[in-house]
RNA sequence: GCGCCCAUGGCUUAACGGAUAAAGCACCAGUCUUCGGAACUGGGUAUGGGGGUUCGAUUCCCUCUGGGCGCACCA
């Protein structure tokens, strides 16, 4: 059990004896208070007062006066109608950087998942188009979500879902093959992008061409040449631009799944479950009827008898079955989804999945002017965002270290511009849309990434600099108040992580380790500690930093950010 | 028309139904013979309107307004 948990347990045990038979209380009534001066945990007495009728105001005062303070509490005291609980620093900090000191990279970790494998696809991009920054949303919170449930205790299988086959892919060839069939770009991937939104716009001034490229893709479905080879040669153009993006963001990936693969074997089901009567025809197409549910009409195939995504999109479970039976299933896809999603999972569910289906929804990344759209060409190029991070980060860090030689200032430059990248996009609610501005992307101040980088570097740069005095966990020495709140802070790490394991609102967990960070900067203006006197006393706060270090660490992983010990 | 999501200071965002609505940016004023100034401290007339449920509503319900998105052969 974490130490958090077991501060709180202590604090029940004790509120059962003063409350007596007539109510028994539960952790998870028990809150934390607007203030850390106000004290540690608080229990409110509403419930209470309710049930006996009086003021909770003054039931606190009672409930207070009943407990002695003893073991982990130092103090319990009553403010208005809750009952404020202060723990003891001695010994609730020892305990907590204890733990920590212990686990190191486990520390917070839990086996809450027991073992239950969940896929999580969560890498959705399509080949001829390019990869920008509403991808790249997509991809950290997926990437966060891989880690969160890998930590408390899942087996997890991240994969990704190619779009490689369709309307797009068709639209693109054609036009490649048109007006650029003896071009010889350098950059292939992301020429074909160009291709696309270039033919995109075509389409739209010259209707007329429309029936030519319908031409493309049934003959491409059919895999008649020359197009089948053109097909394959531009697919692994876009296919390693991917696996370069993928490898520079660390993305965890181990199953691969592509649109042409599951194409055939949609068609196959669909016809299964024409003959099953859960799907029927429809206007010469193949629908499910969703309506009992409230979903209204799921189209599985066209009048012509091609697929569509839903097509695919059903084969594909099938195939996550039939090679992983996960027992729960996790797809992050933007909300614009949702309506398709929720019909894919009732189909699945009418046919006998008894899965746990998730559509982790979040909301898209859009620009000042409006929505970004391959078609339209308005978007901002992962690759393009990248560079520029980059550029601002290695001018900085050039500023700042002079000395430093091209190599580690590179190395320095890209980690400080990834982790900007990831946590301006993950530190505010899936379900909130992001007006992405570059000026904004690109500020190192405050509530950032580099923020929380530089917070990190600065807690090692205290332990080099003390020398030969080594951390030792020695608690009593740690007695001012903005340590108690530090203790605090870093107990409930686990928490945090296991709360955000099961609501994916992951901008508590930004939120939390810049609150920690904050914290730990206030304390490092308070306290110099490597010119502290009394040398136990400098070996326990840098027992203490040690542990902020840690977790910093373990928060940020969680987030796919590396630390660096100097920036 | 039906459905889903969103609305909090100038801007971007927080707040298990609970205490004085919390931060960042920007702006102003300070801190420091710097364990690293990408820092710290201080500075504020903000919950779109109206009902309801509740001891208590930013949070839940209804309604209105204003945005975004989806609703049969696009992905």
């Amino acid at each position: 059990m974490s130490t958090y948990s077991e501060a709180k347990q202590k604090i029940i045990k004790e509120l059962k004896v003063a409350l007596g038979k007539g109510y028994s209380p539960t952790a998870a009534e028990l809150e934390t208070p607007p203030d850390s001066t106000m004290g540690d945990f608080a229990f409110p007495c509403f419930t209470l007062a309710k049930g006996l009728k009086k003021n909770p105001a003054e039931i606190a005062v009672e409930v207070s006066a009943k407990i002695e303070p003893k073991g982990w509490i130092e103090k319990v005291s009553a403010k208005g109608p809750y009952v404020n609980f202060f723990l003891k620093s001695e010994v609730f900090g020892k305990n907590v950087l204890e733990e920590i000191n212990l686990d190191k990279e486990n520390y917070g970790k839990a086996k809450e998942g027991r073992k239950r494998r969940v896929m999580v696809e969560y890498v959705q991009p399509n080949t001829h188009k390019e990869v920008h920054v509403g991808h790249v949303r997509n991809f950290f919170i997926g990437h966060t979500v891989v880690n969160l449930l890998n930590s408390v205790g899942y087996e997890v299988i991240p994969a990704c879902y190619i779009g490689d086959v369709g309307a797009h892919v068709a639209k693109c060839l054609w036009a490649l093959k048109k007006f650029h069939a003896e071009e010889k770009p350098d950059n292939w991937a992301k020429f074909l992008g160009e291709v696309y939104t270039e033919a995109s716009q075509y389409v739209e001034d010259h209707p007329e061409v429309k029936e030519e490229i319908a031409v493309v893709q049934r003959e491409l479905e059919a895999g008649k040449s020359p197009w089948v080879s053109l097909w394959r040669k531009t697919r692994k153009y876009s296919l390693n631009m991917f696996k370069d993006v993928f490898k520079e963001l660390g993305l965890p990936i181990d199953v691969w799944y592509f649109e042409s693969e599951v194409e055939k074997d949609g068609k196959k089901i669909v016809q299964q479950l024409l003959k099953k009567g859960v799907a029927q025809e429809s206007q010469g197409a193949i629908i499910v009827d969703l309506e009992k549910e409230g979903l209204g009409v799921y189209l599985i195939l066209k009048t012509d008898g091609s697929a569509l995504y839903s097509t695919k999109d059903l084969a594909l479970a099938y195939l996550k079955e039939a090679q992983y039976h996960p027992d729960r299933s996790i797809l992050v896809v933007d909300s614009r989804q949702s309506l398709v999603l929720q019909q894919l999972f009732a189909t699945l569910r009418r046919v006998g999945f008894k899965k746990d289906f998730t559509h982790l929804s979040y909301d898209f990344v859009t620009l000042k002017e409006g929505a970004m759209s391959s078609r339209k060409g308005n978007i901002i190029r992962y690759e393009n965002f990248r560079d520029t991070m980059i550029d601002a980060s290695r001018a900085e860090t050039k500023k700042r270290h002079p000395e430093w030689k091209d190599k580690k200032i590179e190395e320095t430059a890209r980690l400080i511009s990834f982790a900007a990248i990831r946590f301006g996009m993950l530190r505010q609610d899936p379900a909130k849309k992001i007006v992405f501005d570059m000026e904004e992307a690109m500020s190192f101040d405050g509530y950032t990434g580099p923020y929380l980088l530089y917070t990190y570097a600065r807690a090692q740069s205290i332990l080099r600099k003390a020398g030969s005095v080594k951390p030792k966990i020695e608690t009593k020495k740690l007695v001012l108040p903005i340590e108690h709140k530090l203790f605090f802070k870093l107990s409930e790490y686990p928490e945090i992580v296991l709360k955000t394991s099961q609501d994916f609102k992951l901008d508590r967990l930004a939120e939390y380790l810049f609150d920690l960070a904050k914290t730990f900067a206030t304390f490092y203006h308070e306290v110099p500690v490597t010119q502290t006197e009394d040398k136990e006393t400098m070996a326990a706060r840098l027992a203490l930093i040690e542990s902020v270090s840690q977790v910093l660490k373990n928060g940020l992983w969680m987030m796919g950010i590396e630390t660096i010990k100097e920036m």
